[in-house]
DNA sequence: CCCTACCTGCGTAGTAATACGCAGGCGTGC
DNA sequence: GCACGCCTGCGTATTACTACGCAGGTAGGG
């Protein structure tokens, strides 16, 4: 199930502001880390950690921006949700197209505190959606991508590498609906475009 | 087939901008018209027009979000791209999330001239995806939505009103796979999603 | 009144998906 | 060596989807 152990993180080079932020989600029942730069805090991330992460845009190192793709890149499970002074409009429609969840403008904690529960329902979504992803077997993974394609049975046992009979198609297909919770096809092409960072 | 006339609006009540952006836009092939609100816009907008406005936030009368609200009340295909000095972060997001295609900065023309080819490709889609549902009989637009959702051709047949065979269906489904040019389930419930303003 | 488009339904046939059970080969780890 | 999980494949039976053809009923327009 979900695990309801969340981390949040905090990354931002004014040392000021992140204390402040983490004395403020303290209070909440979830871990908060910390780090002044995105190098230091991509660096310390285990692979597929689940959580979310508040990000300054403008820091000394790396921007904001070049973090969210290396997240992208390591396909990561975590939540984004810029904080951000400096930012301009084209730079949040950008960020939000590459996947961020959602972009604030620094001096309003307030807002920041009022979205936070929706980011960390999303966390705690993704975190389900990532152990139920990982119970599947390699094949499964495969054969639950080209049925989310819209391939018959046939062609996916074609498809493979190694190729196999539809009848192991048949098989994989049967498990993985039941390892993810789904019913038909449909479902699962949904379940993959929602959940696309997976991939 | 896709209609290439389509027709440009610019929305704004600085007559000057006005002018000189419809003088550069004059330059293509697509007609163009201006307002000097979003109320005599919305009022000269027949009821399924197709192409693409440009359209400031702050003006007169009501605002540009506004005027986008309304346009997705009305199911509009008009692809919308916010022309604004005086946006902020927020706003551009939530007018994203609400269907808007992009936002440009208002003193940067250039920016909106680059980005004119993306939106009326955008609507060229639009008007043939427009075109293609309409050929659709009312019943058959019905089981689409259906057949969007993941439903079987029984449960379908039981659900419409008023009910049907299955093999009713079953014809349904064949004809607007043909119209719409679709080969499966899963290709239809991607189209649907992609032109949810068609529903 | 006739023609057309639409919705409806039956029959038949072939193909595909689903739900079972059963079992051999293969690699990991105890 | 043995247990375990994974991938593989066969058989059978039921249920769907697909592709045809055929035809009656109904509503609107010429």
């Amino acid at each position: 199930m979900s695990d309801s152990t969340l981390t949040l993180y905090v990354v931002d080079d004014d040392e000021a502001l992140r204390r402040s932020l983490l004395l403020l989600l303290f209070t909440q029942d979830l871990a908060v880390r910390g780090f002044e730069s995105g190098e230091a805090f991509l660096q310390a991330l285990d692979a597929q950690q689940v959580g979310c992460v508040i990000l300054d845009l403008r820091m000394g190192g790396m921007s904001g921006l070049a973090v969210l793709e290396q997240l992208r890149m390591r396909h990561s499970p975590l939540v984004v949700v810029f904080l951000s002074g400096h930012g301009t409009i084209p730079m949040a429609l950008e960020a939000v197209r590459l996947g961020a969840f959602d972009w604030v403008v620094k001096p309003d904690t307030q807002q920041l505190l009022d979205k936070l529960p929706l980011a960390l329902a999303e966390a705690h979504a993704r975190a389900e959606a990532l152990t139920r992803w990982r119970e599947l077997t390699p094949r499964e993974r495969e054969v639950a991508r080209q049925v989310g394609l819209g391939q018959s049975n046939k062609e996916i046992a074609r498809r493979l590498v190694p190729a196999c009979s539809p009848r192991s198609v048949e098989t994989h297909r049967a498990s993985l609906f039941a390892k993810l919770g789904l019913a038909n096809d449909n479902e699962l092409g949904r379940w993959l475009t929602r959940h696309a960072w997976l991939s």
